[in-house]
RNA sequence: GUGGCCGUAGCUCAUCAGGUAGAGCACCGGAUUGUGGCUCCGGAGGUAGUGGGUUCAAGACCCAUCGGCCACCCCA
């Protein structure tokens, strides 16, 4: 059947899967709570042009990307690739930073990107963000590095990843750099790769990135980046990474860090692993002062990092252990055969959960021998089976079977039931 | 968007000189009357991703298409 298939990059995340899910969510939840972040709630769908103006109109993201659509009424829509500018929107049209006071936000939610998938790469994934709006210093990196080690601690998977960090300098810096490297590769355009000679008009910082053998032997020669960035900057990044130091979050300067995102300046950093093959990001960000004052006459610097949920969930999963955490098991199942039987199964069972609310109550579905629906209990994982038949109806009774334990089974009237389940 | 590998029962896979498909697990039922787990017996379940082509004959060969995985690119 062809129309019961998923969107090719949207996947499903089924019942066994989403114990490992819930366990990072609540994770992330606890600690960004703890640090004194509050959550928004952000559309899904927002105007294209916020991100072509945020992201910048020549990233991979904007120009191959996004799913864009015109809505009824001819307005040019998109699924939110990402949280950080829908989330400056909200903040510049709420209201919610106030000159000279701070403001620290997450959000949690899918994004969409038309890409090919592969491992750790969906069209439609999770992301969790972390946003801090008004404050300059680098402390707020610092705080925001310090909450990333501490969700890694409390998943286990400190050991497995390193925070790669790096200044990209004020955008003067920036692109009196691109100025000035762009004319020494000019000169070598011959001998770059395809990508590079291509990137050399569009994006020429993500010529740094080259795999490419003969275009790195170029680039040794080229101007550095880090004779460009601007005196504040570099302050601003040598005191970042003594704090760092001073804490202990072993980190790695990486020149050629240089994110795919425009509205970036300053810090940018992203924590990696190599467990996951080629998409070994597993949280991204930096800062970015200027993007504020995009959408409004206020400026207001700002930090702010995103988490991929499935990478996450994939490495905690890589470690074996706590999968199905929360799977199917039960307590009780109650077996019912008989009309009367039923009716007797069913105020049992709201009984049950009525009083004793921790426990998880299974109710036989449909009809069925007393043999196959103890085979049905015994599949459940349940402790204990409640058996009521017509005896059980004639006597008031039900019985009580242990499925898990070297125990007899027993009898016990219906009004008694509660107190004698509380004692078990 | 590009490249490599792959697509047979719910799942994991076999079948392969091309002659209209099998196993294990799972599922359902039974082994004397209302009792699970172990064992034994039986049952159901596949137009071999889809569409063309080659052939007397194709799951097996060719092409296309869709999908999956992995990589490039980029990123979470």
């Amino acid at each position: 059947m062809k129309t019961a298939r998923s969107i090719r990059g949207m996947t499903d995340i089924l019942p066994e899967e989403v114990g490992c899910y819930q366990l990072v969510e609540s994770v992330f939840r606890d600690i960004l709570h703890r640090y004194g972040y509050d959550e928004i709630r952000l559309p899904m769908v927002e105007y294209a042009e916020l991100f072509k103006r945020s992201i910048g109109s020549e990233t991979d993201i904007v120009e191959k990307e996004m799913y864009t659509f015109l809505d009824r009424s001819d307005e040019l829509l998109c699924l939110r690739p990402e949280g950080t500018a829908g989330c400056v929107r909200a903040v510049v049209q709420n209201g919610l930073i106030n000159q000279g006071s701070i403001k620290k936000l997450w959000y949690m939610g899918p994004m969409f990107r038309y890409e090919r998938p592969q491992r750790g790469r969906q069209r439609q994934f999770n992301q969790m963000g972390v946003e801090v709006f008004g404050e300059e210093s680098t402390e707020v990196e610092l705080e925001i590095l310090l909450l990333c080690d501490r969700i890694w601690r409390n998943l286990n998977i400190e050991d497995l990843v390193q925070l790669e960090i790096n200044t990209i300098g004020d955008l003067d810096s920036r692109k009196s750099y691109v100025t000035s490297l762009t004319s020494y590769l000019q000169k070598y355009s011959d001998d770059l790769d395809d990508d590079s000679k291509r990137r050399l008009s569009t994006n020429p910082l993500r010529i740094l990135d080259s795999k490419d053998d003969k275009t790195q032997k170029i680039l040794s020669n080229a101007p550095n980046f880090t004779d460009f960035v601007d005196h504040k900057s570099r302050g601003h990044f040598e005191k970042l990474c003594n704090s760092l130091e001073g804490l202990g979050i072993p980190y790695n300067v990486n020149p050629a860090l240089v994110r795919g995102l425009d509205y970036y300046n300053r810090t940018v950093f992203e924590w990696t692993t190599k467990e996951l093959g080629a998409q070994g990001t597993i949280c991204g960000g930096g800062r970015y002062d200027g993007l504020v004052e995009k959408f409004s006459n206020k400026s207001s610097a700002a930090v702010g990092c995103a988490f991929g949920i499935e990478r996450l969930v994939m490495l905690t999963r890589s470690l074996s252990s706590q999968e199905n955490q929360l799977s199917s098991v039960a307590d009780i199942y109650i077996i019912a055969v008989g009309e009367e039987a039923r009716m007797m199964a069913i105020r049992c069972a709201e009984n049950i959960r009525s009083e004793i609310p921790s426990w998880r109550v299974l109710q036989n579905l449909g009809a069925g021998s007393i043999k196959s629906q103890l085979k049905r209990a015994n599949k459940s994982d349940s402790k204990i089976a409640i058996i009521i038949g017509p005896e059980e109806v004639a006597s008031k009774c039900v019985t009580l079977k242990f499925l898990r334990d070297d125990l007899e089974q027993e009898s016990v009237v219906e009004s008694q039931l509660i107190s004698r389940l509380k004692d078990i």
